[in-house]
DNA sequence: CAGACATATCGATATCTGTCAATATGTGGA
DNA sequence: TCCACATATTGACAGATATCGATATGTCTG
């Protein structure tokens, strides 16, 4: 058995990196597999699938922080934290609008990864 | 702010469940977030994509687990847990053949949580 | 049947993560 | 200017997770 280390390091999405390389065209190396697993792991959580479902699912094209809290019943610091996460990983855009925070979604990118599980 | 509890709850994936509601088709509510997210978090690390894509890659369809810990630098163990986890999330299935355990790929399962993603 | 071998399970541990309360920051209105 | 409000940041903590060494289970071969 080879000899190897311990500890897993913490992984943070770069949303500039092209994502990502497909899971079934050729066996991933390492260094593929961190970056997708990464952006999988932001998909990863009930809260943040939830608020993605329902940005990308408004009729406006946008949706403001100040409704996603009564749908997705966690504290307001905890969906401030999600969206940051969603943001980060390139999932969503935030804009700034006067004292409200109005959301995106980038179809795109979450295009990007089903498309590295199911091309 | 509405009251809410902690505590995360440990999910397992329900193979026979089926997978998985889109995050863009409609709004999930909690119980589909719920499912869509643990099936995520089999993904959702760099180990267990390796062995999947090795798995699914395989030209002749199915990969000992003897082939395996060649390539995915982990200990022997940390291999056999993370090929239950994929078993148990129905995205690989386990043939014992004589000493050797044989996997093979769930193209369905995969396709499934990609267009949950990425319909 | 005994030994070698392939894989699974157990137990322990460091790290990561989701959550909240408290607080800070920033914006608009009176 | 001062206050109310929307959102972000900080700090803390319980629970989950990836990993390993040690060991158990099961199978083939001589």
């Amino acid at each position: 058995m080879p000899t190897k280390k311990r500890a897993p390091k913490a992984i943070t999405v770069d949303a500039r990196v092209t994502c990502c390389a497909s899971v079934t065209a050729s066996t991933l190396d390492e260094a593929d597999a961190v970056k997708l697993a990464a952006l999988l792991k932001v998909l990863a959580d009930p809260a943040r699938l939830r608020l993605l479902s329902l940005i990308a699912t408004a009729p406006s094209g946008e949706t403001c922080a100040c409704d996603l809290g009564e749908v997705v019943e966690r504290s307001q610091p905890t969906i401030s934290h999600h969206l940051s996460m969603l943001v980060d990983a390139g999932l969503v855009t935030r804009e700034q609008r006067g004292r409200w925070a109005w959301y995106r979604a980038v179809p795109a990118q979450l295009a990007a990864v089903g498309n590295a599980l199911a091309p």
